[in-house]
DNA sequence: CGCTCCCAGGAAAGCGCTTGCCTGGCGCGA
DNA sequence: TCGCGCCAGGCAAGCGCTTTCCTGGGAGCG
């Protein structure tokens, strides 16, 4: 790898000259010299070595991301948000997958700290596990004490700057409806049950039943992986209850998908003998048949908030900024049969 | 930010001995010392800078990646493949999102050179832009020059390790299934012009048509956005032409859902009025209505083989994998109406 | 009791870069 | 002609860490 002493010798000419011409330093420096060490640089293919660069000069230019899964078509999309601020603002992003695992969580916001970033952003649903929570802030709390910006999305973990959306008025929405269709006995199918955003999806459904005196008993509440796979088998399970349920609720789309899969397999019609509902308003919902009724959080625009608040300069006590969700009606719904 | 000297001193130790605990050399130091260092990096929160380390321990422990956009399905997959392998092996991942642009791509190898990674995988199709590859070679060349790996995924840039989705055997296999099924008039909602992925599918496809006499002229091939809008958009415009074509082949999943969407809203019924086949067996090709014919790529295997090649000390000249494609027969194609 | 050997721990160099400070040479004015 | 000021460019310190090399003291042996 080609040094900048590499570069300033090829040039006949100081590593400190050099450094400046690199570098557009307001110093002036005369055309020839410049001319030579940018000659330098191409024959050389220097590039320089960003750690000395930052070890030097301690700027941070860098965004570090902590996300259940990128693969997840919600963090996709949040991720896309995230993106698209960070890029014009000239940062670059890092983007570190804990795949639901909380110590993975950790070492990783460790190693960001390590790598001096300017910011955290944490996204996804914290857990229901005070030990780790407590761990989290700490180690946020040491960051953020050299200067660091933290900012989550969809999580109470943290004390500071937060984008929520609003996932209790979103199972409250949910509910509404259902009591609108006449529906009385309704399933659900949860996520992992350790997530925060689960209890508070689950919490606005529970709520807005309670009104009506509709009850949601333990063994109508089946905790699944977050995916597809996971709603099936639950939706599975909901069925052979009985009475079955006449509306199932998932508290994602994806596992919704799934639920409308075993459905059809099992020659139910959705939404004639149940009505399913799901969570998010990916882009799929609009696909699948029948359309998908579900609750549509802004995960872009929850993803370049998040992104501004790590990015501007905190301006007085934490800001927590809560998005709207909001009930979006498709095919997938219809009246309680008699 | 603490510091390895603040540890050292409120340790009564010299940095020397601290860095020794804290890295766990094999170099012993008494049990008592190193009592005290453990409780001063716990009291301070140390955390080592990892800039510094990798300045003075120049060992390269993370990976970059720079993917076309991972918020596509496509790459989401090939990304999972990535990030599973590199985990196994303790390495961190980096990704970066060019969202299709070349002189981002450019950019994001540029940057992760001076981050001085261990490697760097480019995942994504390349462009059909000999400038442009030119220079991406070159910096390429100077990246493995210093002893860092390149592998790329999909595309014939780079004359370095390389796994390739067998585009053109899809290309064929969907050709000879169109066919089959007595289909003679066959539009294609193709990607971006740009792209070599795009040429080599279309390629296939009509050599296999050109085998049974079939002809692809121009006007029946759309080029449009990789996405399901411009899938939609591209269809509308075939099924203008006339005769319109009785099936319709969009090169990648995402535009074939907005073909489907399209299709759907205009009244013409899938398989039986036109077949649509789409190109990557997403996981939403299973759950769209009709279910959709399509090539399946082994995408988490891509990302696991182009990791591996990565990682592993080239062993010889560049290695190239072919990974095969597989027709998935479902319900969105049929025979060609009479 | 004195010597050597060995080992724990510290001093210091150096990784590649930036930048404050200093120097030497030039141009200008008197 | 001499002296001053100014500015381009170089010197060197220092960013935080690792690691080689060295030192001093204790243990073991003669």
């Amino acid at each position: 790898m080609a040094t900048l002493a590499d570069v300033a010798r090829r040039a006949g000419v100081s590593p400190a000259t050099a450094s400046r011409v690199i570098n557009g330093s307001s110093k002036p420096v005369a055309d020839e010299l410049r001319e030579r060490v940018l000659r330098a640089v191409a024959d050389l293919r220097y590039v320089p070595n960003a750690h000395a660069q930052l070890l030097a000069r301690p700027q941070r230019s860098v965004v570090g991301v902590v996300v259940h899964d990128v693969s997840d078509p919600y963090f996709a999309e949040v991720t896309r948000g995230l993106q698209r601020v960070a890029t014009e603002r000239g940062r670059l992003l890092i983007i570190c997958n804990s795949y639901r695992d909380p110590v993975r969580e950790l070492e990783y916001v460790e190693l960001l700290r390590g790598q001096q970033v300017a910011a955290i952003v944490l996204a996804g649903s914290g857990y229901h596990d005070a030990a780790f929570t407590t761990l989290l802030n700490e180690k946020l709390a040491a960051y953020e004490a050299t200067g660091g910006r933290v900012a989550v999305i969809g999580r109470h973990d943290h004390f500071g700057d937060a984008v929520m959306p609003a996932n209790a008025t979103g199972g409250e929405l949910i509910g509404r409806e259902l009591l609108r269709l006449g529906h009385r006995r309704v399933g659900v199918v949860a996520g992992p049950r350790v997530l925060t955003t689960i209890t508070d999806r689950l919490t606005g459904l529970r709520r807005a039943l309670a009104e009506q005196g509709v009850e949601l008993p333990d063994q109508r509440i089946r905790y699944a992986d977050f995916d597809r796979d996971g709603g099936a088998r639950a939706t599975a399970e909901l069925l052979d209850t009985s009475p079955a349920p006449t509306a199932i609720v998932a508290l994602n789309d994806s596992m919704a998908v799934g639920a409308l899969a075993l459905l059809r397999a099992r020659g139910v019609r959705v939404p004639e003998d149940v009505s399913v509902l799901g969570f998010d308003d990916m882009p799929i919902a609009a696909d699948v048949t029948p359309t998908l009724t579900t609750v549509r959080l802004p995960l872009v625009e929850m993803g370049v908030r998040a992104m501004a608040l790590a990015l501007d300069p905190t301006s007085g006590s934490p800001r927590v900024e809560t998005l709207p969700a909001e009930l979006v009606r498709r095919d997938s719904t219809g009246p309680a049969p008699a």
